[in-house]
DNA sequence: TAATGTTAGTAAAACGTTTTACTAAATCGA
DNA sequence: TCGATTTAGTAAAACGTTTTACTAACATTA
């Protein structure tokens, strides 16, 4: 009961090609009383072009692929609703794929979906420590054929457009709340070391411990995997060593940390304050609300289909990486230490 | 640099026929020195059939549509997770298409989904009251030519298969709870009234007080929308009629709720014991750890794609609807009321 | 009236596969 | 040695579009 093309022509009593051209409102020189006709039955008919066949010649499919290491991260699943709603904006479908954070998943993931057919790509990587791995998917995205744009995170030596907050200036922003406060004694929970999220925003927070004069030490950093547990176990390390506040690479593991705190029988934020990145909902509902650095998510996903949208239009246009600003939200988590109140 | 079929074929001394005959393991005559010199030179290039010309002889394009209300939250976020973890494991793809739960937009996407080729298709409805709307979409649904499952959800009248969770079980259950601690005055914050997985829990919750001999009384129901915020104001609203303990019927309420007690300086569960449903990641690492009704999401991702899947690969078969044991978590939000401690 | 322009279209190739129905050559059985 | 069978393939149609290059009929102009 499917209609096509020559259904509508052979009742127009046209070819199909005439058809064709009105319906995809291609310049033509077909009599308005002509194409009102073809536009009726088309409508009558309820007509929608065989995807395939359009596919099939002008090899575009207005689909997009969008990668992420985890769905069920909140994080992701906001960048994925913000991503979305740009996509079917601008007609176009998106094919998710989910990778549970295994770096060659991302290697398997964009052969499938370029294989499959998709205009473009937007990948937030998975967390990748192996240089050759990372080295072997560089070269395969290099020749993908499709544009591509990276979010959130990058690889090193990666030559592509992209766009991610400010990493390394909210982590100084996340410590140098801290410090302001007074503390000196401040841990940082990691995310995966070696991935580039985790470095940037390590990076931040020794440049803020340096500029305001206190010693970087290494003992107070502790890695985690950006998961809840992680943080936890990550935080009684740097509680056993002394800190008097903490900023965690992100707001799961600062979660993990105030459960660490607690169990201590502990406070937070009167024994330790703590700072988180990336301000997901539930930081402000929690008990004690996270101070954290938020990121603009839906901001996020926008820039990403922006780039993207330019690369699908016209071609040639030179890589481009934008940096959003962090912003930090101060909440009932952080406090002066113990002795400076 | 994108080789065809016929690139193969021209470098093995081949027919097309026979390039295709081999790659797709059709039941052939080919000799195997042939068939290894195709495979041979199909792996050299990298050779992927492409999709278009595929689809346009096959009619099937190994991808499916996921339809939900809301990406972002959690419990849908982790229902695409399992639901994409499975379609890949089956060398499908999945387009995720968010309504943001505009009814409305359900009919758009699915249009929209079917028109660009998907070969079946899993929905969470959006929470719909509008009988005139849900007809025009049954109606649509009813000859849609591809096989699609319910999730989550259902539209009252719809003939189709489908998987949730045994909804008023579940109601039953967490009041069930509640009263066994003694509660009498047990108040209920519903989802969107006349949407089915609200009136399946309501139901629920009627039941157990019924069975228990409670009375029901409809002052102690307010309507919420899943939303946190309605969950905070309907919390209000039950407390001011002197509740002593909420069945929230879903997590996000119950977050809400809390935030209700303590704002007015009362405790959670001193004051206001609170049962949830879902059992969210969230509610495990509350403060007060959330008691509620779990469901297990990847099981409602395989049931769904199982249904799904099976209707695939053969048709004509019958409907059929399974409904989820729902599990009661207890932890520490509910406690006896006051005077029966 | 012959050339030119305009109007309203159309025919056919191309996209890259799958699949059905065929065939030529070699082997076998009696 | 001849018909039948097996082996190893192949030719061509079909899928439903888009797009390029054409054309027939009529109107206008000089």
């Amino acid at each position: 009961m499917k209609h096509t093309i020559r259904d509508i022509a052979r009742e127009a009593n046209v070819s199909v090609t005439t058809v064709s051209l009105i319906l995809n409102g291609k310049p033509n020189t077909v009599s308005e009383a002509t194409a009102g006709r073809i536009r009726e039955i088309a409508a009558k008919y309820n007509y929608a072009p065989n995807h395939f066949a359009v596919g099939l010649v002008t090899k575009k499919t207005n689909t997009i692929g969008l990668i992420l290491p985890d769905i069920a991260n909140t994080f992701f699943a906001e960048l994925a609703k913000s991503v979305d709603g740009f996509c079917t904006a601008s007609g176009y479908s998106m094919i998710l794929s989910n990778t549970n954070n295994d770096p060659e998943k991302d290697l398997t993931a964009v052969t499938l979906l370029v294989n499959r057919g998709i205009d473009g790509l937007i990948i937030a990587f998975s967390q990748d420590e192996n240089k050759e791995r990372s080295a072997a998917f560089i070269a395969l995205l290099d020749d993908l054929g499709v544009p591509f744009v990276a979010l959130d995170s990058w690889i090193e030596g990666l030559k592509c457009s992209g766009v991610s907050i400010h990493h390394s200036k909210g982590g100084m922003m996340a410590t140098n709340h801290l410090i302001s406060l007074g503390h000196t004694r401040i841990g940082c929970i990691t995310g995966p070391r070696g991935s580039y999220t985790a470095e940037r925003r390590l990076k931040g927070y020794i440049g803020a411990l340096t500029e305001a004069g206190i010693p970087f030490d290494e003992t107070l950093v502790a890695a985690g995997d950006y998961q809840f547990d992680s943080g936890s176990s990550a935080a009684h390390l740097l509680i056993d060593r002394g800190v008097t506040a903490i900023f965690a690479s992100n707001d799961l593991m600062a979660y993990g940390a105030y459960q660490a705190v607690q169990s201590r029988g502990l406070n937070v934020p009167d024994d330790v304050s703590i700072v988180g990145f990336d301000d997901l909902f539930f930081s402000n509902i929690l008990q004690t609300p996270l101070t954290t650095i938020h990121q603009s998510v839906p901001a996020l996903g926008q820039e990403a289909w922006n780039l993207l949208y330019d690369r699908l239009k016209h071609d040639g246009i030179d890589d481009e990486y934008r940096q959003l600003e962090p912003h930090l939200i101060i909440r009932d988590s952080t406090i002066a230490p113990k002795g400076r109140r």
